[in-house]
DNA sequence: AATCATCTTTGTAACAATTCTCATTTGACA
DNA sequence: TGTCAAATGAGAATTGTTACAAAGATGATT
């Protein structure tokens, strides 16, 4: 956890940006729930719970520089709001979610899968492809 | 065009809806315009040329029915707009997306590409697809 | 230590996309 | 033709997100 955010923060501090306390607090909501996929909102107050001072608004803007900086994804799963989920550390590639349409979980996917497919694209459609969104729905193993 | 109107109209009055003037006038534009990826305010736009009394409402519930009946499916490329796409006729999956990050154009795969990965998903995670999202996001032919 | 420029934050206002409300209209069918 | 549920239109309301202005923190330079 801490190294992680020691690595996080010389990242910042690589692109002149510093690790505010409002910023550490975001970041470790972030880490200690890894698995969710939390809205902004959802991040907040998670955030307001430890740092209540923190305004919606440098949420927003924290999230935006994560994302800027591939510390976290923006995703959108069709309900109006824009969730943020953390990337492995070091993945090339961002991971497949699987949504189950019965109960609404979302479940991950880290491994690539898509190597041959990306190959063929990258061909057939001359499309340099730099980062994917990968999601599929359907009936999950607890809903069976 | 008149033939796949009337097959929407069947698909409608099959589930007891109706076709009214509104929702034939959205479904033209949404077949006059098969290659875009219009937003609701977009359809709208081009619906009024045709239908000037139709209320933005209208248009935002027939996209919902459509959506609900597969005729169209709404994505979302991370902009902060909905957009609709026609399923082509009796296509079992949702085609692919390729997003230009430089100039934006969106390209379609209609290929589906994904029965591998698919048959692995299924398996592995005992998860029973349903349907399917896949955009990648990179550099297009054109703008190399 | 004082100064200065630069970030950063906060709270709130503004905004834009979408949904809701409700009075009115329509159209299928008895 | 009268009935009634379904559909519509206009605008209000809601919601997620961004912009703004003022205040505060930071850190380098003198």
């Amino acid at each position: 956890m801490e190294q992680r955010i020691e690595r996080i923060k010389k990242q910042l501090h690589s692109q002149s940006y510093k690790l505010t306390p409002q910023r550490e607090a975001t970041v470790r909501v972030l880490l200690e729930h890894e698995d969710d996929h939390l809205s902004a909102e959802d991040v907040y107050m998670l955030v307001k719970e430890k740092y209540p001072e923190i305004g919606l608004a440098t949420v927003y803007r924290t999230l935006e520089l994560l994302t800027e900086l591939k510390v976290v994804d923006k995703i959108n799963f069709g309900d109006g709001v824009s969730r943020y989920d953390l990337r492995q550390e070091g993945a090339a590639h961002f991971h497949h979610h699987l949504v189950c349409i019965e109960c609404g979980a979302v479940d991950e996917i880290q491994e690539d899968l898509l190597e041959d497919v990306e190959k063929v694209v990258e061909h057939r459609w001359n499309f340099t492809i730099k980062d994917h969104r990968l999601t599929f729905h359907g009936i999950c193993h607890r809903c069976k």
